[in-house]
DNA sequence: ATGTCC
């Protein structure tokens, strides 16, 4: 036997040394060299049948990998041009974004794609990216903050009726923000999600397990939120009648435990594609079909049933605190991908900060620290995936902002609205932001706004600087 | 977004 031999049968790289090591050891042992050909043709056919085999094991293991390996780049050239796609508000997004959003375009897996009017850069998908793949899922399509989303809650207060001391102390009394930070022991609460079985089906959700317990009922921070405000529905609508009404709306995502999912699976997808190279390196996928997508897909849903439970405590604490129950409560996630039929096929559609929005789809879509927000229902518009933006987006960098936006105009145009901030940070400045009008009018053809939500007591996590 | 490297 020799590596012509074993190279004839389709043999390749380590395996023809590994594959002719067995042959030997075969060889010793007296058997033909006809019936070791017939077993490594066998072993070829079938490398996991082999795995535990005395003599073909390491050879079968290399195979298996040998596999996984060609089936990640099965296809991996990056197209030459994008796939055409269509944006909503072009004039208020910048040519990086665009630029990202072409790239990810060209990727093999990619079918569709859609930029929202709130559109800017991130890692990978722009925020404000719909990308919608075939058989794979992107890790950085989806975003560090996995399941980050948003909640209202309309009380049955009189708005006014809650004076601003006490909001601000119901605040600082039943919520918490920042890296690292959870409830102290004696304030804990538990929810149903971190009693699911879910967590005992992978490590690293095993290993999460007690960070996601200490952190539940939490806000992040950055652009996380948790505020008052009124809510003014202009007709009957989600089971109201039409006025103004004392309203809860937060902005929280998986906090801890979400962004180590997002940076293990990162990770892997990476080392699954070091081929991509520039901007569609962040754009690593993982197979959807191999143990690691699905590992990753469990992963992704937990960590947004886990931000949605989030919002749950924030709510529930707040309500109780206020002794009521809400009359209607709406909530989305818009960092997160789904499984949805696009032109007649299943794709899996990522949304990097886009909110759902099938026909008839209820959404929340913020706009700043001290500007309006509004519940939106979703008109299921085909081209843009059904969805819609998520905000009103960035305008300028957070370095940009620190740099540029005075500390006095941020507190005069909070003033002039007549918000009261606790916590929050220059890099949060209303003037960072598109203007939150612009932004809905630009996607009228994709939802309608049902209800408007003005912010009075807002409560974030301190910036670099305070305001 | 995240105790910014499992």
């Amino acid at each position: 036997m020799n590596g012509k031999h074993v190279t004839k049968l389709g043999f390749e790289k380590q395996a023809v040394g590994l594959a002719l090591s067995a042959a030997h050891d075969r060889e010793a042992r007296g058997v033909s060299r006809s019936a070791i050909l017939q077993e490594l043709r066998d072993v070829q056919a079938d490398p996991d049948a082999y795995l535990h085999d005395a003599t073909y094991a390491p050879l079968a293991s290399h195979l298996r990998a040998q596999a996984r390996e060609a089936h990640a780049r099965r296809g991996t050239a990056l197209r030459t041009e994008p796939l055409p796609y269509d944006v909503w508000g072009a004039h208020l997004i910048d040519t990086a974004a665009r630029m990202q959003m072409d790239t990810a375009m060209r990727l093999p897996i990619s079918r569709a794609g859609a930029l929202m009017p709130d559109a800017h850069v991130g890692y990978g998908l722009p925020i404000g990216g719909v990308l919608a793949t075939e058989d794979a899922v992107i890790p950085y399509g989806v975003g560090v903050d996995i399941g980050c989303s948003m909640m209202l809650s309309v009380l049955p207060i009189q708005h006014g009726a809650v004076k601003t001391d006490e909001a601000v102390s119901l605040l600082k009394r039943h919520t918490r923000f920042g890296a690292g930070v959870g409830f102290e022991r004696k304030a804990w609460r538990g929810h149903p999600v971190l009693d699911e079985r879910t967590w005992q089906e992978q490590g690293l959700l095993r290993h999460l397990h007690g960070k996601a317990s200490d952190q539940i009922g939490t806000s992040g921070s950055g652009n996380h939120f948790v505020e008052f405000g009124t809510f003014t529905l202009d007709q009957a609508d989600l089971g109201l009648e039409p006025g103004t009404y004392l309203a809860v709306l937060s902005h929280s995502g998986s906090r801890g435990f979400g962004a180590q999912v997002a940076g293990h699976y990162t990770r892997v997808a990476e080392q699954l594609h070091r081929h991509l190279e520039g901007p569609a390196k962040k754009l690593a996928w993982l197979p959807l079909d191999s143990d690691d997508g699905q590992g990753y897909w469990q992963a992704m849903n937990l960590a947004g049933r886990y931000a949605l439970a989030n919002h749950d405590l924030i709510h529930a604490r707040l309500s109780e605190a206020l002794g009521v129950k809400p009359l209607a409560q709406i909530s989305n996630s818009h960092n997160l991908a789904w499984k949805q039929h696009v032109n007649g096929q299943e794709l899996i559609v990522h949304r990097k900060g886009a909110t759902p929005a099938a026909a008839g789809q209820l959404g929340l879509i913020p706009g700043s620290m001290a500007d309006p927000g509004f519940v939106v229902r979703g008109k299921g518009h085909a081209a843009a995936l059904e969805s819609a933006s998520h905000g009103a987006g960035r305008q300028l960098g957070r370095k940009a902002a620190q740099a540029q936006v005075p500390k006095r105009d941020v507190q005069a145009y909070l003033q002039d609205r007549g918000v009261t901030l606790i916590g929050g940070g220059i890099d949060e400045a209303p003037q960072a932001y598109k203007r939150i009008e612009d932004v809905i009018r630009e996607q009228r053809d994709l939802v309608d706004v049902v209800g408007r939500f003005d912010p009075k007591v807002v409560r974030m996590d301190t910036g670099n600087e305070d305001i």
